[in-house]
DNA sequence: GAGCCTATCCGAAACGTTTCGGACGCGTCG
DNA sequence: CGACGCGTCCGAAACGTTTCGGATAGGCTC
C-alpha cells in the first residue's frame, strides 16, 4: 500500500509529530533526526496524502478555470492560448489547475460554482469572458471568494481584474483604415451581452464619428463570435450593391471566418477587400494573407493574472487593482489600400501582395 | 463561515449520521427525515467539503493528464484538440482533470508521476504522445496504477491504449501520391524515440517499396515535430538540384512550416510541389490551400480514453483493451498531379487551382 | 542545589466526511 | 409471552495530516 507518515515515523523511531515536523522543515528537531526521518521518507517513497494535507491545512494550491463551453471547448484558440500562460505561471509556483467547461449561464454553470467555492474545492478562481451583467461575479464577490478576472463587467468594484482598452484599439485601427483610404468601413459586433463586444462597438463607433465618417446600418452586423458566424456577416456584406471596402470584426475567430468566405468568393482579401480583427491568435499570423489585427497579449495576461490571484488570496485588502492594457496593431496582409472607385467589383483573381 | 455536515444535522436535529445518510440517498432513513434534511441542506446552502470527502472515501474523482510542455504548451493544436475531447467527456461523468506539463524525459516530470500516483491525487492518468520506452509507463505499470495511453511503447502489454495504425494510414497517403503520378517522394521524420514517428517512419518506407519506389537518403530528413522545424526541413528540399515532387511530413504542424516556407518562396503547393501532413488538426484546413492530411480523431479518441480510464479504475482486471484506429484521408488542396518533367522548376506565381 | 533556559521531543485534538456495528421500539408469529 | 424481524436511528472509529500545548532532560547561573 501507500506509505503514510506514521509508517515512516515509526520505520525512523520517532513519533508522528516529529516526522511531521521533521519534513516540514521546523527547527526544533535535532538535525540527526532530522537527517533520519528525511532519510527513511526517501526510502519507503513517501509522498503525503494530499486530500488529508488539504483537509487540515484548509488549502488546497488548486485553482479553478471554469471556462464559457461551445462545442469547441479548450479548443478555442483563443481559451488555449490563456490557459497556457495560466497553466505555466501555475506550475511554477507550485499551484495546479481545476478545469471545467458549462455553457456560459447556465444553471450548471452556477451550481458548478457554488460547488467549488464553498466545498472547498480551490482557492481562488479565474474568471474570462465576462459579461456585462455577470452572475458569476455577483457570486463570488458576494461569498467574499477570491477571484481575478479577465475582463470586467458594467461595475468593477471590489474586485482585480485585466482588461484590454477596446476602444483605444479600435481607435487605432479604424485610423490605421483611414490611412489606407478606407471610409466605406463596416463592423461586425458580438453578442451585446459580452463586455468587450460592446467596449468595441463604442470603441468603432466613437472613430467613426471622430473621423466624421458615417456607418449606415447596413454596415453593421451581428455575430456570435465564431468563425462560422463571422463567415455568414462577410457573405451578407458582399452581396450588397455598395459592399464596404474595409470590414472590422469583433474577434479574429470571425475575422478568419470573413477571410475564408472572401476568399472562397474569388475576393483578394488585402485588395479588394480589407479585413481586421482583434485579438491576436496565433492563427491569424499563419493564414495567407495574414489578419492585420490588435494582439493583446494573452498568454501573459493569463500569467499575470495567475499572479495576481494568488496574492489576492493571501492577502485579501488588494482587492482594486485594475489593470487596462492597450493593445498593439499587428499590420498584416489583410489590409491594404481602398480600392480606387472606378476599379471596384471583383475582377481577376491574380494576387501580386504576399505578406510581409 | 461555510456550513458543514454538522450545522446541517443540527439545524435538522438528527444526527450526523442520518444527515451524511440522508444526503447520500441510503434507504435506512424516514421519508419524512429525510426531506427535512434535504431542506435545510438546501436552506443553509451546504456543500460537502470535498477534501474530507475525498480523505474518506479514498477516491478523488480526479483525471491526471501530464502533457509534455514545449514553450507552446497547452497551446499546440494537438493537445488542445485532445483536452476539449477529454475534458467534455469528464464532465459528463463528474469527474474533473488535473493538468500539469512538464519537459518530456525530466525529473521535474518523474516527480510529478510519482507525487500523483503515491500522494493520491487522482484516480487514475492519461498518458500522450508515447516514447518508444517511456519511463512514465514503467513507473505507472509498476505501481499497478491505471491509466490509459494515446500512443502507445514498444511493449504494449498490461495498458490499455489507442493509438492510430500509422503504417496503414501511411500507405493510403502514398498511394494517393502515386497516383497523381508523384515519384519523387520524400519524407520528414520525427524524433525516433517517439512511437509514432517511429510507425510513420515505417509506414512510409514499407509503402513506398511496395511500390518499387527508391527513397534516396537526401529524401529523408528529420524534424522535431515543431512548425519551425518543417519549414526548415522545406527550405533544405527545395534547396536540392534535384527536389521531390512531393514531400509527406510526419505531422501536421511541420506540414503547415513546409507549406509557409513554401509559399514564402513563390512556389504554388499543390501545383509546383504536393504536400501532406498527418493528425487532420483543425487549422489545417483553413490555409490556403487547405492541407491534405490523415486525419485521426483527435477528441473523439479524447473522449474515448477518458472512458476507458474510468472503467479501468473500477474494474482493472480489464487491462489489455487495445484500440488501432485506421486513419481517413483528407484531400485537400495541398496535393495535386505531379508536375511534367519538362515545366518543372517555379515559373510564374499566377495559381488557378482553389481547394474544393 | 534550586531555579531557569534551551533544545528536543511527543500526546492528543482537530480538519469534515463516511460507515461499521449496533440500539431502540414496535409489530408479528409460533 | 418470548423470539424475531423490520424500520429508523445513532455513537464512534476511521481516513492521514498538521499543530497546540506541554513534557522531559540537560546545562547554566547564582
Amino acid at each position: 500500500m501507500k506509505t503514510r507518515l506514521i509508517d515512516v515515523a515509526e520505520e525512523a523511531q520517532v513519533s508522528l509529530t516529529t516526522a511531521s515536523r521533521a519534513l516540514g522543515g521546523f527547527d526544533d528537531v535535532a538535525t540527526a533526526t532530522r537527517r533520519r526521518v528525511e532519510d527513511t521518507a526517501q526510502r519507503l517513497g513517501y509522498v503525503p496524502n494530499i486530500s488529508a494535507q488539504r483537509l487540515r491545512r484548509r488549502r488546497t494550491d488548486m485553482l479553478g478555470l471554469i471556462l464559457p463551453a461551445d462545442e469547441t471547448g479548450f479548443g478555442e484558440p483563443f481559451f488555449a492560448e490563456f490557459l497556457a500562460g495560466v497553466g505555466e505561471e501555475a506550475s511554477t509556483v507550485e499551484q495546479h489547475l481545476l478545469l471545467t467547461a458549462h455553457p456560459p449561464g447556465s444553471t450548471a454553470e452556477r451550481e458548478t460554482y457554488l460547488k467549488v467555492v464553498r466545498g472547498g474545492w480551490v482557492d481562488g478562481v479565474i474568471l474570462i469572458r465576462l459579461r456585462w451583467e455577470d452572475a458569476r461575479v455577483d457570486l463570488l464577490r458576494g461569498a467574499g471568494f477570491p477571484f481575478v478576472a479577465f475582463g470586467r463587467t458594467n461595475d468593477v468594484d471590489g474586485y482585480p481584474f485585466i482588461d484590454e482598452d477596446s476602444v483605444a484599439g479600435l481607435g487605432i485601427l479604424v485610423d490605421h483604415l483611414v490611412q489606407l483610404g478606407h471610409s466605406k468601413i463596416a463592423f461586425v459586433r458580438g453578442p451585446d451581452d459580452i463586455t468587450f463586444a460592446r467596449h468595441r462597438l463604442t470603441g468603432f463607433e466613437t472613430a467613426m464619428t471622430s473621423h466624421r465618417l458615417p456607418v449606415p446600418d447596413r454596415y453593421l452586423l451581428s455575430g456570435d463570435l465564431r468563425r462560422e458566424s463571422g463567415a455568414e456577416a462577410m457573405s451578407e456584406l458582399m452581396d450588397q450593391t455598395h459592399p464596404p471596402t474595409a470590414v472590422i470584426f469583433c474577434n479574429d475567430m470571425m475575422a478568419l471566418g470573413g477571410m475564408e468566405e472572401a476568399v472562397g468568393r474569388g475576393v483578394v482579401v488585402g485588395r479588394d477587400v480589407s479585413i481586421a480583427g482583434f485579438d491576436g491568435i496565433g492563427v491569424g499570423g499563419t493564414t495567407a494573407p495574414g489578419l492585420t489585427t490588435l494582439r493583446q497579449p494573452i498568454q501573459e495576461i493569463g500569467r499575470r493574472l495567475c499572479r495576481i490571484l494568488l496574492e489576492h488570496i493571501d492577502d485579501d485588502t488588494r482587492a482594486n487593482r485594475h489593470v487596462l492594457l492597450v493593445p498593439e496593431i499587428l499590420v498584416r496582409g489583410s489590409t491594404g489600400p481602398a480600392p480606387t472607385p472606378r476599379r471596384c467589383g471583383v475582377t481577376r483573381s491574380v494576387s501580386e501582395r504576399r505578406e510581409g
